[in-house]
This record gives C-alpha cells, sequence and structure tokens, in this order.
DNA sequence: CTGAAAGCGCTTACAG
DNA sequence: CTGAAAGCGCTTACAG
C-alpha cells in the first residue's frame, strides 16, 4: 500500500495542509510540528508523489534534453557527450529536476513533436544542444514562450531575441593551441578546422588568426583547411596539404583527426613529434593514442552545469543571459621546440 | 490560457466523461458524438495534460533509462549508444511513453538514489544498460516489485528470481569472425578480447572455440588475450604477442582496438591486410579507417528497441523474458585470403 | 450511449 | 501556528 501524506498526518496527529506545510520547510509552522511530521514521514517511509505535487503546482519539475542524435559523428568519437550529460544531470538533481530525454530525428516533423510536448505539459523548459542543426522548432518554442538555452552557440540567423546558451571558449581554444606552436618556433602551421556550418569553427578560426597576428606570422590561406571530425577527413586534408604546402605543425579539432593526420604523415614517412607537432582539442581518446597529444582541453562538465543553471534562471527569473567555459591548455609530447 | 477538455466538452455539447471517453477512444462512444468531440478538440488545438492523466491512472508512462556512465570506455569510441538510445527512443514512442534519464555515479549512493525514484511513482519502470556494473540497486528493484530490463547479459550472481534482458549474440559475433578468417585458410588467429569481467567477452571467447572446434583447429592458449577496448591496450597485446608468437590474422572487438592494432603492426613493418588480416565488430568507426575493415556488425537500434517492448511486457502483464539480437559479417579490405 | 460524481495525492489561499 | 476546503485536469465506475 502506498504511503500518503494522509497517513502521515494522521500518524503525527496534525491536518493534512500542517503536514503538507511541514515537508515542504514552509516558514509558518512550529520546531515541534515540523519535527514531529517529518519523524512520522521517515518512520512511514514516505515520499512525495511527484504526479500529484506537479499537478498541484503547476510545474513538471522536468527539463528536456532536446538531442539532434543524428549527428553521431560529432560526439561519436569523444566523451564530450558523456561528460555534459554528466554534468546536466548533476545540476539538475541539486535543483530537483529530472531530465526526459527526447531525441530528434532528421525525418520527423520535429517541430510538431515539440509543440506536442510542450501543449502536453511534459516539460518546464529545454536544454537543447547543437544549435547549429536545422532548427525548425525554434518559432514553436517562442511562440509558446517556454524556457529553453543552447548548448553551444547559435548561430546568428536575425533573431528577434536573444537567446540563452552556454558554449566553449572556442575563440581560446584555437589561440592557445596556435600559441603555444608559435612559442615552440613553428611559424608553418595548418589549421585543420570543423565544418564551417558550425559556430565554433568561425571561432576557432578567429583564435587562430588572433594568435598569429600576435606573433607578427601573416595568415597563409592555404594552410587553413576544413574537414569533418572524422579519421579520414583529416587523413585525406593532411596528405593533400602535404603536396602543397610546407609546414612544421598542426592544429586539429580532436582525437580521430589527430590518428588520420599521424597516420597520413607516417604514409609519408612523417613521425610525430620528431618531423611534425600536433595538438588538438577535446581529450577524450588522448591518454589512447601514441603519442600523447598536447590538447587544449575543453570542459564539457561544466558546460552542462551552467546549461542547467542558466535554464533554472530563465524558468524562476525569465532571464536570459550566456555562458563562456574556459579551456586549458595541457601539454604533451605531440609537441616539440622547432631546431 | 490553457485548454482543458472541459471546454472541449462545452464546445462539442457533451459531458466531460463523455469527451473522455471519445478521446481516448473507448468502445462505448457513439461514432457522431466521437467525431464531434475530435473535432472541438482539434478546433481548439486541445492535447491532454499529461501530468493529469497520469495522476488519474495511477502511471506515469515514463520509462527510467538508468546508465552508468562512468564506463565512458566502453562507449566513447563507438556509435553503440547512440543508437541503441535511438532505438529505445522510438519504440517508446510507439508506446506512449517517455524516456526520464538516470545517470548514476558511482560515488553516489546509486541504491538508496533508485529506492528513491521509485517510491516518488517517477516511472513505470526501468531500462538498465550495462548490468556488468556492480549492482547494489537490484535488491531495491527487486523488492519494489517494479519492472526493469537490462541491456546486455547479467552475470549469473545467484539469482533467484529470472531477469529480463536484451543483448548481442555475442557467441555468434566471434563464431563469424573467426570462421570467416579460417575460411580465407587462416589457422592462427590471435583473439584479443574484452575484460572478463563483461559477460560479453565470455560469450565471445565462447564463439572463438566453437568456431576452431569446428575446423578442428586446436586452441592456443597463447593466441587469447584480453584488452580494454582502447588504442593502448590493444598496440600494447599486439606488439607483446608478436614477440611470443606467430600469427597471421587477428580478431578484435571494436574499431579502437583495431586502430591500436593497425599501428602496432605497423611499428614492426606489418601491413593489412597484406602480412595480417584483421576483423573488428561493432562497426561505428569503421568507414572512417584505413583500410577499411571487415566487421560483424552488431545492431544497437534492434537492441533498444526489443528492450523497449520486453519492458512493456513486464509492466503490462508482468512477462519475463530475454531477446538476442542477431549480427551479420561484412567482409571489407582488412581481410584476405592467406597463400 | 451519456452524465454526475468521486477520486488520484498533493498544495495553497482562506479563516480562525 | 493550524485546519477545512477547494482545486490542479484528468479518468472511471456507477446510474440512467
Amino acid at each position: 500500500m502506498r504511503v500518503t501524506i494522509r497517513d502521515v498526518a494522521k500518524r503525527s496527529g496534525v491536518s493534512v495542509s500542517t503536514a503538507s506545510l511541514a515537508l515542504n520547510n514552509k516558514p509558518k509552522v512550529s520546531p515541534e510540528t515540523r519535527e514531529k511530521v517529518l519523524r512520522a514521514a521517515q518512520e512511514l517511509n514516505y515520499h512525495v508523489h511527484h504526479t500529484a505535487r506537479n499537478l498541484a503546482v503547476g510545474m513538471t519539475y522536468q527539463i528536456g534534453l532536446f538531442t539532434p542524435v543524428s549527428l553521431e559523428h560529432t560526439f561519436s568519437s569523444s566523451d564530450f557527450f558523456t561528460k555534459l550529460i554528466q554534468g546536466i544531470y548533476n545540476a539538475a538533481q541539486d535543483k530537483g529536476y529530472s531530465l526526459m530525454l527526447f531525441v530528434a530525428d532528421e525525418a520527423a516533423d520535429v517541430a510538431a513533436q515539440v509543440d506536442r510536448w510542450i501543449r502536453s505539459r511534459s516539460v518546464d523548459g529545454f536544454l537543447i544542444t547543437h544549435p547549429s542543426f536545422q532548427m525548425p522548432y525554434l518559432d514553436v518554442l517562442r511562440t509558446n514562450a517556454i524556457p529553453f538555452v543552447f548548448v553551444g552557440r547559435p548561430p546568428e540567423t536575425g533573431h528577434t531575441s536573444p537567446i540563452s546558451y552556454v558554449d566553449n571558449d572556442n575563440v581560446q581554444v584555437a589561440r592557445k593551441a596556435t600559441e603555444h606552436l608559435l612559442e615552440l618556433g613553428h611559424r608553418r602551421i595548418l589549421f585543420i578546422n570543423g565544418p564551417a556550418r558550425f559556430t565554433y569553427a568561425q571561432d576557432r578560426l578567429q583564435g587562430y588568426q588572433d594568435a598569429l597576428q600576435q606573433y607578427d606570422v601573416s595568415l597563409d590561406p592555404g594552410l587553413v583547411k576544413a574537414a569533418e571530425l572524422t579519421f579520414v577527413d583529416a587523413h585525406h586534408v593532411t596528405e593533400q596539404t602535404l603536396e602543397e604546402q610546407d609546414f612544421t605543425a598542426i592544429v586539429v579539432l580532436n582525437a580521430m583527426q589527430a590518428l588520420g593526420s599521424i597516420q597520413a604523415l607516417a604514409k609519408h614517412g612523417l613521425s610525430v613529434p620528431q618531423d611534425i607537432s600536433i595538438v588538438a582539442s577535446n581529450s577524450a581518446l588522448t591518454a589512447y593514442i601514441h603519442p600523447p597529444l598536447t590538447t587544449v582541453d575543453i570542459f564539457p562538465y561544466q558546460l552542462g552545469f551552467q546549461a542547467v543553471q542558466l535554464l533554472q534562471r530563465q524558468i524562476v527569473e525569465d532571464a536570459i543571459d550566456h555562458a563562456i567555459v574556459p579551456c586549458q591548455l595541457i601539454p604533451r609530447s605531440s609537441t616539440v621546440a622547432l631546431h
């Protein structure tokens, strides 16, 4: 038999309303009464019935975690997503929210689905990863005035109103990577960026340029390449550039790209770091790769944690804001000074 | 203003109860009435309030997706998890369930948390990935008699009662991989298995043995190795075995291991498939690797889909059962006949 | 086939 | 500080 607040009230000899007040730590209840109620609850192993409470207060205490998984490449080769979710989950728990998972399938009519979720009052707000994804649901979100925050800087598409988001400091990611190589004496640095459709690629290019400028090195467009975050793409781009350009160092985005590059170099008799230095970001596989990669670490856990905080602020006080998570250079053996 | 079933009833000129009956497609309502109600609902853009309905029917229509993310290695190098979730999500949608995400943190007192979730009536049942994880919550699940199914065969720890689960046909995975190499004429096949603590490793070893036996090849214990699903571990094991044993082919578990092995071989002047053939399973990175790997594909999407079906059967009719998803050999250029 | 009523388990004004 | 009552939005016996 389920134990209800009724049982708790009865056992502690107070009314249901008083029991509720005590259980919810409301101010206007005497210490002794509260004590009595709490003890009774404990003895009966009482736990509030979420559904009932939610109905009464008109909230769901659920956050919709909305993920376009179809973009699997982006995540599959790293623990980015795992860490991100961990951060989201912990922050949500702290604030009394649960996470409802929504997987966006490109095929489905995402906008209509989002509309249904909102109208069926399933969530208090949304956390949306990867805003560079097509966003047909954006209008629905807005007309329903439901809180949401993006993980990743949304592209500028002439939004009328501002959007809450969290993101890595992608400018710094590329800047630190590049600066590190410049400090080691490298001047011709191949920059393998992500696809232009992602905002982080724009930001990282900026960081690369900033670093060069700081060291008075002029940018050679032939050293800036775009590639998907895959082994083959990096392999291909590296090999191709090898034929056209001289360079002594490479900045790549992630470990998969690093692996692809390293193998392309090996194929041409070049080894890392003896002949070419490499720095990557996103440390996922770093420990499992040979040689251990110098990386600019990003912090997806923090990203997730802060995303929830922003969302909660939007839910309770309607605040729109954004947060940028800093990054950190971790030197390892894949980079070496140029003689 | 929220539109409720009251509004629908009013607009269609029937009582609230009739409206409810019609909306839920209950049999005892005349076609004309149903039609009227449905039209009104449509016109008003009515959607049932989930929380209210759930409270009334005493269910949550939520499935708890319970994942020990701490085991990141296992998933990080593949799209296994992504596909799995996709399958789970789609099946859940089909059956009217939403997914509530629970991330198990080793540090936290998981059992106590599970207890809270159950008592607060947050879910109708659990889907639990990776049962080889420590399972201190198992007792809680059982004493509360809440439905749950494992993704992956749970280890035999003297359970009194049977447990529902889905799993890949891991015996066949290893068997097909090995048979393929045997057919190509290979006889000395290095088998790099996963860590012994996982049930799939037991199953796969079985498959390897079965295949050898079928071809009357006696098992050489020196060719059976355990490694984590990582680049370095596979690299290390491969290199080590190279010094002790002769072999012409390797069976590895996933693409990360394949990469590690390939690099170890390269270091010793051996290339794939000219000198050594390799077959992997779990096709995640296959397309991004050079050379393209012969794999035994597994189907995590199906795994997820079927897990939900089993759970739902357990919820509605208390049925305990299990399902095994078949696998499939995909020959590519990393394997070649022995001359 | 349809309607009035009770109830799911909680919270929150409103009196006292 | 405490209690009786109404209400959150739905569903489901129970009569008719």
